[in-house]
DNA sequence: TCATTAATTTTCT
DNA sequence: AGAAAATTAATGA
């Protein structure tokens, strides 16, 4: 078996660990660094914020709230990676909290000027950062607007195999330690459906899934679960 | 075809 | 043991 059925898909599948800046790290000492402790708002809705977040270790989740009470959660960001709520305006509705034990380093804008003046790269290392995840979305954007929530479920996994998983005789192991929910979260689909695809996957033995492995069996078959309209 | 709610069971820490 | 995650069923859009 070999891997010619691989295809490599840009950009990153889920959204955490986008393009990281970690050049910023020789500029610590000019920001400020405070530790957040696991489950603390780092930025709670509404607040102003005009800094440059950079997470030297840990992670934060950002969110952004609805009117109903709602909360859509966005992407994660990881260590060396960074996060900017509202560098030129002063209102937004997104939350930031801890998902880890975090240390961030907060930049002023005066102080990422400064950093700009003395490295251009690190312009074109956040302007990188920024397009990832820009691109993120728009792919997002497109299918919500075009996919199902099983195809939606279905490309994800297809994916992350076609990207990650090692081929080891005669199936495929993806290393990840996702949950149901987080793919619900990731994809815009139920929690409650994502059970039940998984479900499905496994007793047509397509696919099946520990808390942090993925064992993919029928590759093929699994990318034409992405066309099939599913029964639940 | 799926979201939602609620009620249980299973798995993690 | 308590929290989080996963499952199952029922209802409704």
């Amino acid at each position: 078996m070999d891997d010619s059925i691989k295809r490599q898909i840009p950009g990153p599948l889920i959204p955490e660990s986008f393009y990281p800046v970690d050049r910023l790290e020789k500029y610590m000492h000019l920001g400020r660094t405070r530790m957040f402790p696991k489950g603390s708002i780092v930025l709670s809705q509404g607040k102003e914020s005009n800094a440059l977040m950079y997470v030297q270790s840990g992670c934060l989740a950002v969110s952004m709230g609805a009117d109903d009470g709602h909360n859509k959660f966005l992407f994660h960001i990881g260590a060396r990676s960074i996060g900017m709520a509202t560098f030129l305006s002063e209102y937004h509705e997104l939350q930031i909290y801890a998902v880890k034990n975090t240390t961030i380093c907060f930049f002023t804008v005066e102080q990422v000027l400064e950093i700009f003046h003395e490295d251009e790269q690190v312009i074109l290392d956040i302007l990188q950062n920024i397009l990832t995840k820009v691109y993120y979305f728009m792919a997002q954007a497109r299918d919500l607007n075009f996919c199902r929530p099983s195809s939606r479920v279905f490309r994800l996994l297809y994916n992350l195999c076609i990207r990650e998983g090692k081929y080891t005789g005669d199936h495929y192991v993806i290393h990840s330690n996702l949950t149901q929910k987080a793919i619900g979260e990731i994809t815009g689909t139920h929690y409650v459906t994502v059970c039940k695809l998984f479900n499905i996957l496994e007793k047509q033995g397509i696919l099946k899934k520990t808390k942090d492995k993925i064992y993919v069996y029928e590759l093929e078959k699994l990318k034409n679960m992405i066309n099939e309209v599913i029964e639940y």
